[in-house]
DNA sequence: CTATCCTTCAAACGTTCGTTTGACTATCGG
DNA sequence: CCGATAGTCAAACGAACGTTTGAAGGATAG
């Protein structure tokens, strides 16, 4: 999180971690390979969580609203805010970070990771917005993951920018409210304005 | 923009660009100072033509709309994409790759970079939207500058997540409806749903 | 107890890193 | 034309990198 991969050594790593250098190589491979396990040990877990929840949304309600569906995307990566032994902020700022890291198995790895729940998340909104092109959807979705991704990966740096207070801490739930209200207005946005897009799908 | 900074090698960056390799710490002095200089001449400019902008508008009428304040904070970034002979998308890759860089002297300088046009935005937005209180104001900026930074930093990754064909080009003027339709219905967003929020400031 | 397997560890391997050196070349004011 | 300045370049520097090695330790089944 704080040095990128490629920028933090084995030697830090395992120092850090009072293991020895060797055993890293030994019980994974190489360091790549560990990479993909940490990854492998948190996405997986989350990814099921995120599509069970969306499971029980749909089986609670048959149309559940896009603020619903936001809702319980969201979710699933805010939690792991607050999961402190699983690496809490430290780990979803790492992985914040690789959403943008352009490394090719890293990259392949993290689009394997998300597709199921991102297919899945992406019918529901198209069943909960029908009157929204399917092109339009894609690109807000971008940008909703693309907020979710910043506001997991944020330092203190652009906090700074905007003049935030260190003091505001990061608490889940408040920020699933704020981060829902706000890309639920997103998602839902009118069109008009848009140039050279079509209405309706 | 392919490796990130540290992982990208003087020696492979000085033979991409045919120059001498000593070159480089004969004219900059180092690597740190040859990427700092990388981003000011970029950045430097780009945000002085977005205060340019900012002043404009305030001239051409005393209120603008928090719409047309989104637009032109936009119109700057995204410039970027198309101005090919400053480097075009490859650019705003590496850029918005940076907004997440945790490394403290690369962080403190893109702070340093964006303070002033951040200050100018943030008051026009306390103007044109009196009614939304100032810590959320902050978050939603946040999130908007997110949003902004993720779509600059996106590889084709996370488009194969949502989907999306290689076809859609990045065309800079439908990026800017775009994302003005999205990121102004966030922020304009009603406060309801979000606990803990004072309604006024 | 012995033999076997799994694991740990210090040391070393070869490579690559950012940077420095010192000789060489071009440019140009006087 | 010449001395000074500025720039280029191949080579080398020490350090740090990911990984491998081989010996030593510890547990367990027969």
């Amino acid at each position: 999180m704080q040095h990128g991969f490629e920028g933090t050594s084995m030697r830090t790593l395992t120092a850090k971690a009072s293991v020895n250098l060797a055993a890293v190589n030994y019980h994974f491979g190489s360091k790549d390979a560990l990479i993909e396990a940490v990854f492998r040990r948190r996405l997986d877990p989350m990814n099921a969580a995120r599509i069970a929840e969306l499971d029980r949304l749909e089986a609670a309600a048959p149309a559940p609203s896009a603020e619903a569906i936001i809702r319980v995307f969201l979710r699933a990566s805010l939690a792991m805010i607050e999961d402190v032994k699983s690496g809490g902020r430290n780990f979803t700022r790492l992985l914040g970070r690789t959403y943008t890291e352009p490394s090719k198995p890293i990259r392949a790895l993290i689009g394997q990771l998300y597709a199921p729940a991102m297919a899945r998340y992406k019918s529901a909104f198209e069943r909960a917005l029908p009157e929204l092109p399917k092109d339009e959807l894609i690109w807000r979705m971008h940008f909703m993951f693309g907020t979710l991704a910043y506001t997991l990966a944020a330092t203190d740096t652009v906090q700074l920018i905007a003049g935030c207070k260190p003091e505001d801490r990061y608490d889940a739930a408040l920020l699933e409210d704020r981060l829902t209200a706000f890309l639920n207005a997103g998602l839902v946005a009118p069109l008009h304005g848009v140039r050279g897009v079509r209405k309706a799908a």
